[in-house]
DNA sequence: TAAATAATCAACCATATGCTTGATAGAGAA
DNA sequence: TTCTCTATCAAGCATATGGTTGATTATTTA
């Protein structure tokens, strides 16, 4: 910055046989809305390492100055990347089916997970690079912390529930096997799980302790 | 800045009276441990999206030169990394001690991951970064499947003695509850729990699982 | 229809970054 | 001591990268 740039002599002024497109302009929150998705399927496909405004200008079909006009920095960008991910979290949820058994309610954040693992890979992937990126950027950490939590807090209530009526174990630790669940569907994002099955068969093992009993444990 | 770097006027060649610094010399395999110990604690830090060759060369002290001469490529770095990841995590782990019982082996499974979440930090925020990496980069996914097998091994055969002996439950899905005790390891690493205590309860509540009743389940 | 607004672009800028080149010098071998 | 080997450095190269500037033009407003 800071230099005179008055005299612009190079020829940009094609004096008259160009082919010029006609400029195709879209309003504001639709081009953000473009920019935000193509910057989240980057992510997803080659991690923040791989993020390259220019880049996402390019899918877009824009120039990266149009982009910065959308997103004055780059992290503006990675924003409104999270914010796109927190709602779509949100949009997703089967939603709690009235009268349904707390047993039925973990069974739900069981298929929720596995929902994201199958159809949403993208969504699993960002989030994986999102708690990745966490310890580094405070805007991600908390946004990965209100997942967290607000997960936990779901995971939470359904325990309760089961202990209240009996269908879970008196005896158990909520907050320890709330976290547990937590790390189950975690095993799920990391990859630590050989197969969908195993991750399955993992889960209901979990739900049988919770349930085992009802009433004593070992 | 920004201004021409021809004429270095600036006095860096004072004539005569230059105070040169003796080069400090090292053998290539010394040398080179301090390149990739650096470059550790540099992912550790700021994980593979902040890891510059500069950067790490500054941090030994030397000439970025010096470096590739070393480790001709940044990725030629990173697979050295990777395996001073692979030989600590070998080196460290405690030891089974002769005639311990199942329970104790499994105790001893939490204690490790314990004492790397405690005492070897930068450890586990580099696992977490090559995790984050494997879906990107085949060496390194190559790299953390070699430490899950191994490790679900190690797991797999504490559960398969502990049935033997019956101190285990002898209905225990074998291989759900070993990938069930990696996830949970896991969440301590992704940060899931909310606390050591939280870990440590955890932990429990999944080991009171593995042992109770010792027999029948559901 | 004329003026105001704002989405868009081409061309730049300053700096960062992986890596190379050619010369220098410390340390062990002869 | 002299010679060879190689770890080391200063300087540089080519490209990548986040972001800016000033003009242009589609759309909306007056």
């Amino acid at each position: 910055m800071t230099q005179a740039r008055k005299t612009k002599t190079t020829g940009s002024r094609p004096t008259s046989s160009k082919r010029v497109e006609p400029r195709t302009r879209l309003h504001a929150d639709v081009r953000s809305k473009m920019i935000v998705e193509s910057a989240f399927r980057s992510i997803a496909k080659d991690g923040f390492e791989g993020l390259r405004t220019r880049d996402i200008a390019a899918l877009v079909g824009i120039n990266s100055a149009t982009l910065h006009h959308h997103f004055p920095t780059k992290d503006d960008l990675i924003a409104a990347v999270a914010i796109h991910l927190q709602s779509h979290f949100r949009l997703e949820k089967t939603p709690a089916v009235a009268g349904e058994s707390a047993a039925d309610a973990l069974e739900r954040q069981f298929k929720d997970a596995l929902f994201y693992y199958q159809h949403r890979p993208e969504m699993i992937a960002v989030y994986r690079e999102f708690v990745s990126r966490a310890p580094r950027d405070r805007m991600i950490r908390k946004l990965v912390q209100q997942l967290h939590d607000g997960w936990r807090q779901d995971v939470g209530e359904i325990l309760k529930r089961g202990q209240l009526d009996g269908s879970f174990r008196a005896d158990l630790n909520r907050d320890a096997t709330g976290s547990l669940i937590l790390s189950v569907v975690w095993g799920l994002i990391a990859q630590v799980f050989q197969s969908v099955d195993d991750f399955a068969a993992g889960f209901h093992e979990l739900a049988k302790w919770i349930k085992a009993g009802q009433g004593s444990g070992g």
